[in-house]
DNA sequence: TTGCGAACTGAACATTTGTTCAGTATCTTT
DNA sequence: AAAGATACTGAACAAATGTTCAGTTCGCAA
């Protein structure tokens, strides 16, 4: 034992995770009423908030079908702080993290697109790196977006400046590229949630 | 070709599929239509009409987040190469390849570890980003790798010079650690395979 | 027998979300 | 030049769905 969860819980978790699977979205909480014969929304509240604070649903407060089990399992890779020395690399103590493409912090991608030429070496980004791009095309100043000019694609520190914007690169070598923010050359795909580079 | 859907027609359904994929629940018509820029409602379920007529979505109707795409997509991100004007980004024409931290070309990663301080910026490694780590005590000349120096982890290029190794860094304003190979205090923990950071 | 917590009921209510309808701008085709 | 098709906008609407609140029932402990 050492679980203080209802038999009637546990069957709803297994209700909303089977139903999650066969038909690739989660049930209502009336439909899960209609199931255990509970007739009350607020009843199977109830469990949901039990589940909840059990740690097994995830929500979204407010979302239609926002009650999500969570996986059994923990996707991604083991992010470590500091690694100290004595204990094994991978020992829960060191485990700050995990770091999942699909599911970053700030915001999760939509493609990633591979870097050229060295424009933007000043922020860490490489010729031949990848950057996680989000589709967004209203940036804020001073975040660094991916920008179609004409024909050519880019990756620039975006700012605006009246009228115009301006597309900064990060390395001296380069001079900043200016178009007024109605141009027709100019369209904003989105912006670099994130970067990454495969070494060696 | 063969095909008569349009490139967006193609994303919109790739962004459903990684929703359901990343939550649990597929997206509303309204989530849709903010990620791609369609003000109405009635603008994306144009879209999901053309995707149910393909069969590439079946619907629940009237069902909060009823559109549910089929088969299941490629996992990962999707990796451009260059972006093409004209087209809308994730067009399979300019899909390059999927993009997957569990399964990298070059040899899978065990570990990701946070890196402290500006000692390999030379090498586009900034202090925050995430190296990550393929477990390996034998790195190769030149490979840049994770070693234990005494209670202290840290991110450096490793050479062997006779008896000793060198843990060099790639920055003017630190200086080069050398230690005797067969040290206690020194364990290579791995080598770096890839540089995640994210942005924002 | 009273009190208390668990497990609800019932009834609003507020949002979220899908549906429908009437148009419009921009193409391409006829 | 007119007719369609494509890809939407905008607005209104209704249905689906989560939230809240005030009670109620029932078993069990004090």
């Amino acid at each position: 034992m050492g679980n203080h969860l209802s038999a009637k819980a546990r069957a709803i978790l297994d209700f909303i995770a089977r139903t999650q699977a066969e038909r690739g979205a989660p049930p209502t909480l009336r439909e899960i009423g209609r199931r255990f014969g509970i007739r009350s929304t607020n009843g199977v509240r109830y469990y949901i908030d039990r589940l909840e604070l059990e740690g097994l649903i995830r929500r979204r407060p407010g979302a239609a079908r926002g009650a999500i089990p969570e996986a059994p399992t923990a996707p991604g890779l083991a992010i470590l702080g500091q690694i100290a020395a004595g204990d094994p690399v991978l020992s829960e103590e060191q485990i700050e993290g995990r770091l999942d493409l699909e599911r970053l912090e700030r915001g999760s991608p939509d493609f990633a697109l591979r870097v050229r030429g060295d424009s933007m070496k000043g922020a860490g980004i490489l010729d031949g790196d990848m950057v996680l791009v989000r589709q967004d095309p209203t940036p804020r100043d001073g975040e660094i977006v991916v920008a179609l000019i004409g024909d050519e694609s880019t990756v620039k520190r975006f700012y605006r400046r009246g009228e115009r914007v301006v597309l900064q690169p990060e390395n001296t070598d380069f001079d900043p590229i200016v178009v007024t923010e109605s141009s027709p050359q100019l369209r904003i795909l989105g912006k670099v949630v994130g970067v990454y580079r495969e070494t060696v």
